[in-house]
RNA sequence: GGAUCCGUAGCUCAGUUGGCUAGAGCGUUACAUUGACAUUGUAAAGGCCACAGGUUCAAGUCCUGUCGGAUCCACCA
């Protein structure tokens, strides 16, 4: 045997012996499930996903403690994100997503992805993972897929989705509305503009929203401005005199600039809430390809930033702007992927209302039947779920799973509107079908083409659709919705879709979910709210929550840091078992993971620690072995130094030479005992840094230095009696 | 603005319902070495436990306040 533990020469071999063996799959008797949070399919691994580890541990544990442990595995479409990575790639090429229609894009991604997949299996599998990968679940896969429209349409019908044209933020550069956990506000400093209003004088940042201005707003306690609520004025802009009204309404800070605003209920959150209250005209100034429509003027077509400094120039000119405040900080909501500014816009979208659905998950949470660690999650989630409003569900990218509806189009001619790339592969941009139809394209072609429609909702005559998987077959026409689901509401289904269905007698709720504490809101939430929904189920009894992996000095890993840590080179060089330990060794409940090199070699020397160990063991059997005259002798138990005590040195002053060996081992095998007793303690309460601290001290500085070293010098054929549990594995 | 968490050794962090001399890993220093392991062993140095009050026989731990840092939510015309 070498002297030193090389992991290289045996990882691959002994996974592979499980393999042959089938230990990856569940055996028989009490049931202990894990679903595994699915990594996007086209990942590769990256530093947090060694957090799984903990995942791992568990499966192992509990299989040691004779339970029927099953760990199933699974990837995710991630829609957006998926899409976004593959735009990048269509960027290199100088190709954009408008060089295909929905089908094609669609098809396109999905071969991307099925080549970058299994990528991330075979390195879980490095880290030594024992997950019943034959069990696989792909968010697309054909039963999920059906699942999750099955919900979709339940939903449905029982009146918890509905289609409005709401305020959302809109991505004009991902071409996509997202949520608003999807949105990150930061503080910037923004130029403030003070504008001649008619009578008034009021600040904003947004001087290019003005034509869609359709109030001014005043505080109804504001002595200053009293006398014009419910009056009209006439202002005069960029575009000649016009008229407006002026209301009062609380939500005007009379503190802040002049105690006049003014009200754009199309293209800001707090306007929409605004006019819906005074039940204003809602003008749509901007569109969603993020320039200026027609209702500008001179603007039209301009980007937001561009058209913003054209008319500050201009009113500047027309004497209009009273003063500029350059020192205004102030919070912009921007996409979480790209960064950009969002737009806040209105556009058809389908939603979930969610008030019935997220009480009895308030009350499952508020009643611990799931219960989180660390506890302080519990509070983080409730209070998520009180402010939590309706969900946007619809994603305007092709990436995902098509919302199974599908729009009359006989008769609505001219409310569709939609893109598509023609026959000789032209892109044609946003038009109504009535004039597609009209330069001469047939709608077969428009539909192959298809790239994205959008379909307005209009108060009186609505475009009649009907919920259906394929095209309603009535001998009439009939489009189907491009938009996909948000990726949440297909993963937030996981626990439906991952077990067999016998399994969901026995297996289900399953045991732990262990996620990254970031996605408690979009991931965790969702999934109880879906299976108390269709399974009146919870999904899991306990969610263990592990926070970010960050680098030894405690930042955030990122590739402009340069500080990023590969996994997988950590693993060939120290081995799995060092890489793994560095997760869970010394980490506290609260914050990151720090986790350095010199950190995973500190426990490289700890595996190297117990190969020695077992090292020294094989070679003294072998001399036992070939010298048969060694024999055991029994001794007194009476001696005082039995009287065990953890405490290295408490034990310093006692001479062990004098210890008969039975002695000897009843110390030993009593402090084994206490520590495997605190050792299922600590695992069963999901402390698994002390778990491991415990086996670290104890193999280490008990085992190997005191009782190895000190109390059987001499007598070392004697440690072979010890009878080691195997549940001391991890 | 609302909430949560954190300030303990040079660094990263433990410290259970208050209770003996406040711990670990890495780092530092000295010594040891034919011994299973130099990826080792034995030891040492290094702490006003952020600060100020309070409760208590007893506070790193509980309470109040101050300062500093992190995160979540809401909002910022």
């Amino acid at each position: 045997m070498d002297s030193k533990y090389q992991p290289g020469l045996f990882e691959e071999n002994i996974y592979r012996e499980w393999e042959k063996k089938g230990l990856f799959s569940a055996k028989v008797g009490k049931p202990f499930t894990i679903l595994m949070p699915p990594p996007n399919a086209n990942a590769s691994l990256h530093a947090g996903h060694g957090m799984y580890t903990i995942e791992d541990i568990l499966i192992r544990y509990k299989r040691l403690m004779g339970f029927a442990s099953l760990w199933v595995p699974g990837t995710d479409h991630a829609g957006f994100e998926t899409q976004f990575v593959y735009e990048k790639h269509l960027a290199k090429q100088g190709k954009s997503r408008f060089n295909f229609n929905r089908q094609e894009l669609y098809d396109n991604i999905y071969q991307f992805v099925k080549d970058n997949s299994g990528l991330i299996y075979s390195q879980f599998k490095k880290l030594g993972f024992l997950a019943d990968w034959e069990r696989s679940v792909f968010t697309l896969d054909k039963h999920v897929l059906e699942t999750v429209i099955q919900t979709f349409v339940k939903m449905e019908k029982e009146g918890y989705i509905y289609k409005d044209e709401y305020i959302v933020n809109y991505c004009p550069h991902c071409g996509t509305s997202l949520s608003e956990l999807e949105s990150v506000h930061v503080e910037r400093k923004d130029p403030l503009y003070y504008l001649k209003y008619g009578p008034f004088t009021l600040a904003t940042v947004r001087p290019e929203t003005k034509f869609g201005d359709t109030a001014i707003a005043v505080h109804p306690k504001d002595k200053r401005y009293k006398k014009w609520v419910g009056q009209t004025v006439e202002v005069t802009g960029l575009l000649g005199k016009f008229n407006i009204k002026v209301i009062a309404d609380t939500m005007v800070d009379m503190k802040f600039g002049t105690g006049v605003v003014k009200i754009t209920p199309a293209h800001d959150p707090n306007d929409f809430e605004a006019g819906k209250r005074h039940n204003l005209e809602i003008k749509k100034i901007i569109n969603i390809d993020g320039r200026l429509n027609e209702l500008t003027g001179p603007y039209v077509g301009l980007k937001v930033k561009v058209a913003r400094e054209k008319i500050v120039a201009d009113l500047k000119a027309k004497g209009l702007i009273e003063k500029i405040d350059n020192e205004y900080t102030h919070a912009v909501t921007v996409c979480y992927k790209c960064g950009r500014d969002l737009e806040p816009t209105i556009i058809p979208n389908w939603f979930i209302k969610v008030e019935g659905l997220k009480k009895p998950v308030i009350k499952i949470i508020e009643d611990e039947k799931i219960k989180f660690y660390p506890k302080r999650y519990k509070k983080q989630v409730l209070q998520w779920l009180k402010v939590m409003h309706d969900w946007p569900i619809s994603r305007q990218i092709a990436w995902g799973i098509r919302i199974p509806v599908w729009y009359r189009i006989n008769g609505n001619e001219d409310k569709i509107w939609l893109s598509f790339i023609n026959k000789k592969g032209e892109f044609k941009k946003g038009g109504t079908i009535a004039q597609f139809l009209s330069e001469g394209h047939s709608l077969d072609e428009i539909k192959l083409g298809l790239q994205q429609i959008t379909v307005p909702l209009y108060k009186e005559e609505k475009v009649d659709y009907v919920v259906s998987v394929n095209e309603p077959e009535d001998g009439r026409d009939w489009i189907q919705e491009t938009d996909t689901f948000d990726t949440w509401f297909s993963s937030g289904q996981w626990p439906l879709v991952t077990l067999k269905e016998e399994e969901y007698k026995t297996r289900f709720p399953t045991d732990v979910m262990g996620t990254l504490s970031d996605i408690l809101p979009f991931w965790v939430s969702r999934m109880i709210m879906f299976s108390l929904y269709q399974k009146k189920q919870i999904p899991f009894k306990d969610v263990y929550l592990w926070s970010k992996v960050v680098d030894s000095k405690g930042q955030k890993m990122s590739k402009s840091k340069g500080n990023v840590i590969n996994p997988i080179d950590l693993v060939n060089k120290y081995g799995a078992d060092a890489f793994r330990a560095s997760l869970i060794f010394g980490i506290g409940t609260g914050g990151n993971v720090p986790l350095g090199e010199e950190k995973v070699t500190g426990m490289r020397n700890f595996v190297n620690k117990v190969w020695n160990v077992g090292r020294f063991i094989k070679m003294n059997r072998t001399s036992v072995i070939s010298n048969p005259s060694i024999s055991l002798r029994t001794g007194s138990m009476r001696n005082p130094a039995n009287e065990v005590s953890v405490n290295k040195r408490d034990n310093a002053s006692l001479d062990f030479s004098l210890l008969a060996r039975n002695d000897k081992l009843n110390r030993l095998n009593k402090e084994l005992k206490i520590t495997k007793k605190k050792y299922i303690k600590f695992m069963d309460s999901y402390q698994f840094s002390k778990a491991l601290g415990l086996v670290y001290e104890f193999l280490w500085h008990r085992l190997a230095d005191f009782y190895i070293w000190k109390v059987f010098k001499g007598d070392k054929h004697s440690i072979l009696e010890v009878g080691f549990g195997s549940e001391l594995g991890e």
